[in-house]
DNA sequence: CTCGATCAAAATGAATGCAAAACAGCATCA
DNA sequence: TGATGCTGTTTTGCATTCATTTTGATCGAG
């Protein structure tokens, strides 16, 4: 990632702007990266839920004027991530128990939409792919290996959305990701044997359906799977 | 809607500024009220597809200057309206046969989760009032009134998004419901009595499924519906 | 006559400037 | 002592300005 735009370090926040570079500004637009930075950082968790994301100070922070950053700010909002209020700045959207529930329900829908797809087009190939991460998902489970299950587990429902091989889906699905991405649900597996068995069971119907391109029961399947996983998120708090 | 921003006429061009007021900004911003503005007006179908969107022209006709528009612009893009080349301006984005596919099969999943929500949450007196419409639409489909047909259609879908009590899902229908209907697929049933048939069958077992509250059943019925309400206005491209 | 290069004009991307609104601190008063 | 009004500062929203790129046209060569 050599972006035109880097983050100065957070902890020295006294930094005389570091001699802003001035390249032509060759391929990609400077709005765009400049969009994408600050999507990352937003959801990445850097910023406190409900902070007030102070225009000036990022400025300062990706060394730009206020007009792209407005810009960025204008569509990180449409996107759901930050509020804008008028007059009183931006503000990183805090989410309510109803709200996160809201954004899983969306999330198992779009899943549920892309199981449904991926079986009417899936190839061997691509399966034997996801089969190979579920098994080494499977590893990861055995070992107890918590970290290395979830990102199976992120690959393999990535993977899923690809293979419905619809980028409208993947975008929005791409989006839903990140905003919920942002919560800290600990969904501590750890703590709760049973859900990590079971949702280790629920991941083998889902490649089996799959694997019979039986799309409608995946597409329940994986709403459920999804619910079941909020609800593991939630009841822990 | 008596907003801040109005539409000069479209067919004199050679307007002068009309005086921009200069109220002090009361309730809601002057962005939003131009965002929605400008995103009726290209849903509505006023840009030619891939036609250029020139900044200068729809600043003299908001009467505003090119920041908020250009804020605006932005934020559409990133919805999807518009394609926004780097140095090259906007344009209203065209949907290929895929493209147009791909969101036809997005708010088919869309609809399918709605479904599903809707099974959970929705009481008696909500129903009472989509089966309402829903024997209006079928007295529209006896007399062969095709845009009251429609409207009542497009109620009970907007009615079964609404039951399922979502705001996120709602406000992504809203936003690919937006894209799609920029696409004049004239499906025209009158041409085709047999598709306008097997939609009435289609809705009474839509109506039948949320009734008995059969979440996954419904929620099948609702993808498929979509499905061949593309094929129907595809076919006929 | 067609194709390519050069140059002016327009449009875009970003920065700066300015007026209005919100915020913070302090003084005043009940 | 606590609430309230005033004032200076900061922040936000929009307009304007500047630099760069694209666009369109004219001219010339093959």
């Amino acid at each position: 990632m050599t972006s035109t735009i880097s983050e100065t370090r957070e902890g020295g926040a006294a930094d005389p702007p570091p001699a802003r570079r001035r390249l032509p500004q060759q391929g990609p637009t400077l709005h765009d990266e400049l969009l994408a930075a600050l999507r990352d950082y937003i959801v990445e968790g850097h910023l406190a839920d409900g902070a007030r994301v102070p225009e000036r100070l990022l400025c300062e922070r990706f060394g730009i004027s206020r007009t792209p950053l407005r810009e960025a700010l204008k569509v990180l909002a449409a996107e759901g991530l930050i509020d804008l209020l008028p007059n009183r700045g931006a503000r990183v959207r805090e989410l309510g128990a109803d709200e996160l529930r809201a954004l899983f329900d969306v999330m198992g829908g779009l899943e549920a939409l892309a199981g449904r797809l991926a079986c009417e087009r899936i190839n061997d190939a691509e399966l034997a792919e996801i089969e190979a991460v579920h098994h080494e998902m499977y590893r990861f489970y055995l070992r107890r290996d918590m970290s290395g299950y979830f990102r199976c587990n992120q690959d393999i429902h990535q993977m899923i959305v690809a293979a419905a091989g619809n980028p409208a889906l993947e975008a929005t699905y791409a989006s839903f990701a990140g905003r919920i991405r942002r919560v800290r649900y600990s969904a501590n597996l750890a703590k709760d044997r049973d859900r990590w068995g079971e949702a280790m069971r629920e991941h083998e119907a889902i490649l089996d359906a799959l694997r019979r391109r039986a799309g409608a029961e995946l597409s329940d399947i994986l709403f459920q799977h999804l619910r079941n996983k909020r609800k593991a998120a939630q009841a822990e708090g």
